[in-house]
Parts: C-alpha cells; sequence; structure tokens
DNA sequence: TTGATAATGTACTAACCAGTACGTGTCAAT
DNA sequence: ATTGACACGTACTGGTTAGTACATTATCAA
C-alpha cells in the first residue's frame, strides 16, 4: 500500500533559511546570553533543523558572532542618515541625541547583545574584522558640530567629540540596559511613555547646558 | 603498615567556608554569567567541595542570589556615610558624583552583576526580599540637595531626584559595564588615568549645568 | 539527461554539568 | 565518654547539550 500522506517536496531557499536562523538566534542570544541559550531551542523554533545552523554557521560561538555582526551592521546603516549640515549647533546636537535616545529604545535587542558582549570582554567584537572597523560616522558628526559651535562661539572648547558621544550614549543605553534593575528598586516602569518624553528632553537639556557652559576651573 | 602521610585534621570552620565560597562565587558569576559559571569550576577553587555549595547555598540560584544579595548590602553600607548637609548644594551635588563615580569604578564585579542581573530581567533580585526593600537613601539624599538648590535660587525646579539619579548613574555605571565594547570600537582605554579624570569632570560638570540652567520650552 | 554540488533531515554521541547518595569527621553539651 | 547535631568529603548519576555521521533531496550547469 502506498504511503497515504504525501511527503511535501523540499523547497531549497538558502538565502532565507540562513536569515530565519539569525532572527530565531538574535532573539535567543538577547534573551538568555551566549551560555545561556540553546542551539537546540534555537533550531526548533526555526522552520528548519540544527543541522543547518552548523551547515551555515559552523559553531554556536559563530551564530552568536553573526548575530552580533547583524546588529551592528543595522546600526551602521541607520548612522548615516541624518541631515543636520544645515541646522544651527544646538539644534543639530538635540536632533542627534534624540536619535540616538530613539534607537536604544527602539532596539533593546541589541542593547542587550552589546551588554553580553561586554559580559564576554568583547572578544568575538575584537575577533571579527567586520565589526572591528567600525570607525563610527556618529563620531565625525559630533565632530563637525562641536567644530561649528565653537566657531560660532556658543559652545566650550574643551569638549572631545568621543567623550560627548559617550555621554550621551551612556544614558540612552542604560535607560534600556537596566530597566529591570532600576525599574524594580525605585519602583519605576522605564518603558512608560511620561517617562520616555521627560528622559529624552533631560539628555538633550543636560548635554546642551554642558556644551554651552563655561568651563569650571 | 600504617598510613605515612598523616591526614592533617578537619576544621569545621562554617563561617569562613561560607565566606569563601561566596567570594569565589562572586568572581566567577561576574566573570561568566549565570548560566556561563560552572558550580564544579567554583568549587575547585574553593578551599572545599562542591557538596558544601549545595550544603548552605542549596542550588545553583541559590548561590547567585547570596552573591547578589551581598553585592548590593555593600553598596548599602557605603551609601550612608556622606556629609553633605554643610556643603552648598552646586559642592553637595559634585561631591556625590565623584562618589558614584568612584564606587562605580573601584566595584566592577558589582556593575558586572548588576548588568547579569538585568540580561535576566532582574528575576532573582524581584524574589529577593532582602534587596526589594533596597530604599536606596541616595535618593534621599539627591532630594535634600535639589530642595536646597532650588530654595537658594540656583536650582531649576522642575527636577525629578531619581530621574537626577539615573542620569548621574548611567554615565558612571556605563563607562565601567560597556568598557570592553567602547573600548574596542573607539581604540580607548576607558580605564587610563587621564580618561578617568577628564569623565569624572566632565559628568560634574554636565550634571551641574543641567541644574543651574533654565529650561528649555 | 546527467552528474556535481549545495542544501537538508534524522539519529546519534561524547562530554559536560547540576545535583545527590552515602558515609565520615568535628565539637559542644551533657 | 557518649551522643546528637552540624560540617564536610568522595564518588556517583541522570539529564542536558554542543556537535557529528550518514543518508537523502534539490538545483543547476553542461
Amino acid at each position: 500500500m502506498a504511503k497515504l500522506v504525501e511527503r511535501e517536496s523540499r523547497k531549497n531557499d538558502p538565502q532565507k533559511t540562513k536569515e530565519d536562523i539569525l532572527n530565531i538566534a538574535t532573539e535567543e542570544f538577547s534573551a538568555f546570553g551566549l551560555s545561556g541559550a540553546r542551539v537546540d531551542a534555537i533550531a526548533e523554533k526555526t522552520r528548519t533543523s540544527k543541522r543547518m545552523i552548523y551547515y551555515y554557521f559552523g559553531s554556536k560561538e559563530g551564530l552568536y558572532l553573526a548575530v552580533l555582526e547583524k546588529a551592528y551592521r543595522k546600526i551602521r546603516s541607520l548612522e548615516a542618515d541624518l541631515e543636520l549640515a544645515d541646522l544651527p549647533p544646538v539644534e543639530a546636537l538635540r536632533t542627534l541625541i534624540a536619535s540616538t535616545f530613539d534607537h536604544d529604545e527602539k532596539n533593546p535587542d541589541f542593547v542587550r547583545l552589546v551588554s553580553i558582549e561586554n559580559i564576554h570582554h568583547a572578544s568575538h567584537m575584537k575577533r571579527s574584522s567586520e565589526i572591528g572597523e567600525l570607525n563610527l560616522s556618529i563620531v565625525r558628526t559630533i565632530d563637525e558640530i562641536l567644530d561649528r559651535g565653537r566657531r560660532e562661539g556658543v559652545f566650550r572648547r574643551d569638549i572631545d567629540a568621543i567623550d560627548l558621544h559617550m555621554l550621551i550614549s551612556a544614558f540612552c543605553f542604560f535607560r534600556v540596559s537596566n530597566r529591570y534593575t532600576f525599574g524594580t528598586i525605585f519602583h519605576r516602569e522605564l518603558s512608560e511613555p511620561d517617562l520616555y518624553n521627560r528622559h529624552k528632553q533631560m539628555i538633550a537639556d543636560a548635554v546642551t547646558a554642558y556644551v554651552t557652559c563655561q568651563p569650571k576651573l
């Protein structure tokens, strides 16, 4: 007797298979960390099998690295398209801050992956040629704004672009990365719209106040 | 024939055994995370055996929670002893910021544990009655400073103490928690003394500039 | 059509790792 | 000195998990 269940014929779609794996893996690694994530769990949630993970990515760490690289590739692509050259320096800065703030708010997965990578001393990132060459354009952008501000006499002169980027980044990142412990200790839901707006305003105010103030001795 | 090797007699020292385990475990969890740390590895580095870990802490998670609680207990004890009441508001604030800055700088283990706990959605912290009751005195301290500053007319009036604490904390924490990725991307060694001083100055300047500036509309 | 290569599925393995069974040693109070 | 509770060590187990062996199907170029 012939098989009653017709086995549906397999479709080869390497592109999609890879992407599917990467997407699921991003969720899993971001949720459980590198050692916490389970390859089997990833495989199960995929359209395909564990075999394919090793076929395309070689190892768990290989998959993790691919996830990390994809995450950084995404932010690099987002970084370019801000038109700030024709805004006055303070406005340009505020726009940039708002964009950083929203980016972290909208990409908790990315934030978590970066946190995880820091737990691992950024060792995978260091080994990645792709990420290693990230020469973040955001710093150039900040540098230009600072330069214009100084020439126009509205900014203090002793500010380093990378330092300033860190000041901005730190707040935006922390709000997302430490959402849970901070929220628990202070009984605040850091994802509420009220706080979102207030915090966005605060970091913009703080940074602009800083860059426009006179240096303390 | 009698044993040639005299087995040295065992000493029971439960206090020390517990502490020993806790100290090693703190290192291990902070280095590898909750899922990355290995109970066997912890046991080996201990004077005692794996058996004792389960004897005193019940499970790997139990041990992790004990580590976390000890870490938070430590900061709570450090928080109290700042004498700020007789300083002018701006100076009081700068002192407080310096203290937060140094605390995170000197306690990377604590910072890493908090990062790890955030990866886990602060779930252990929530379950801990001890940590759950952390009603951080630092916020009260900030509140008092803000109050005095407002009364003296030097601070803007629309600042929330917890928000301000977050602004300060975020920078101090990020500098340590994201040391590796940030350092790798921007080719900066965030532990260098030069940067240490500059950053300490910067966060103090930024926060004081913010609290003393006029609100933007 | 064919055959080479790329893509995929199934079933397995070996190592690892949290947790335990079971027994021994310590010490203080009686 | 005995006893009982606490402290501790050794050796093991059973489930988990990263990774693989092997067979099969799809695809496409010649």
